[in-house]
DNA sequence: ACCCCCGGGTGACGCTTGTCACATGCGCAC
DNA sequence: GTGCGCATGTGACAAGCGTCACCCGGGGGT
């Protein structure tokens, strides 16, 4: 029997998977979050076998929570199930050791079979995705990914030089940078190619 | 008894969703559809009683079959269920006549409850986002609408007028309206504005 | 015939962006 | 210490952006 605990925010799709799993003799849904606290405590409360979890949550992200359980060393397999298929997200949930990495646009009948594979101990990653991951590494450096977040929600230069303490014009310099490394003709068109590689 | 059709873009969603309705004994679940040409086929194939569609979808979204339900002025009860809290769209939705306009936010009873309501003839309609619907309409007309998008996804004002056949100065007069309309601060700030309000 | 509104355009203004070449200063390897 | 790399600044320039006042021409009222 394999115990599992579903965390995801739109109630919703929460309910629709919890039914969905519970439709397999074999597996069992213990409990349901919605943000990553609950799902954190609950993690520690009801010891699942296997977490399943979205990304995008309020408070803690599916992804910070597989690196808080690498970190802890809890007895729990982590299975991250998100709509986005971003090579920057999967690289990460990798590096957080997740055993399995699905997207919300495959089959319903793949979660059962993954949470069973991962289960045994396996790995469960969707296989288009993989590739991607490892052919284009992130470029960019952590002051141009700041600046550039900053300059998508449509602040100005100086703007973000007062919030990072920096002058506008290295402001400028960091935005041109990620805009050349990124082969973007704007700041625009650079945030939105680093947002959909997950580069964010 | 009550048929319904599902359309919705994502797979595990779409299978989540079936599971659970199917769970009601009053509720068959006759079909489902990936994208919005497919529904709109099956719609006719089928003839459910009611759709339950999601808006973004590849193809034809779900506010655009709604208006054409209403158009053909086919049988059918149309319940939206999205993850988009905007008001412009609740707005548009309405103005083609659905039944129901619910989010992915909401409790999953609440789908079912809403099913049985919409089918008797009643409308589902999520309470706090219907007063924001009437509260601030879309002050945007056409045009602006048009260039803030282009200009959203990082074109520039010349790009633009060639795209538009206008000039690029009246481009810029455009914009300057729309950030105007909206208080903004600049094409970006009002970009993410109009989206989030679901004006686009 | 008159006026006025509306979509579109022009030209000028000052500010912001994107680019580049060149400084400064700090820490680390050797 | 000398040298190198890295992060941050500076100053200049051209291009693009945001704003405004104003122009033009075609409909529609009246």
């Amino acid at each position: 029997m394999i115990r599992v605990l579903l965390a995801e925010d739109q109630a919703m799709v929460r309910g629709a998977l919890s039914a969905l799993l519970n439709l397999e003799p074999d597996i069992e849904v213990l409990g349901s979050a919605a943000d990553g606290e609950s799902a954190w405590r609950e993690l520690q409360r009801l010891k699942p076998d296997v977490l399943v979890t979205d990304i995008e949550m309020p408070g803690l992200t599916g992804l910070e929570i597989a690196q808080r359980v690498r970190r802890h060393e809890l007895p729990v397999k982590v299975v991250i199930v998100t709509t986005f298929a971003r090579p920057g997200f999967l690289r990460r949930a990798l590096d957080a050791g997740v055993g399995g990495y699905l997207l919300k646009d495959a089959p319903a009948e793949n979660l059962a079979d993954a949470l069973r594979t991962v289960h045994r101990g396996g790995r469960a990653i969707d296989p288009q995705l993989a590739l991607e991951a490892w052919s284009d590494a992130d470029p960019l450096n952590d002051r141009e990914r700041q600046v550039l977040r900053l300059a998508g929600e449509g602040h100005s230069a100086s703007d973000i030089g007062t919030q990072l303490n920096l002058s506008h014009g290295t402001v400028r310099n960091y935005l041109s940078e990620a805009i050349g490394k990124l082969g973007a003709a704007n700041r625009i068109e650079a945030y939105r190619l680093a947002r959909q590689k997950g580069w964010l």
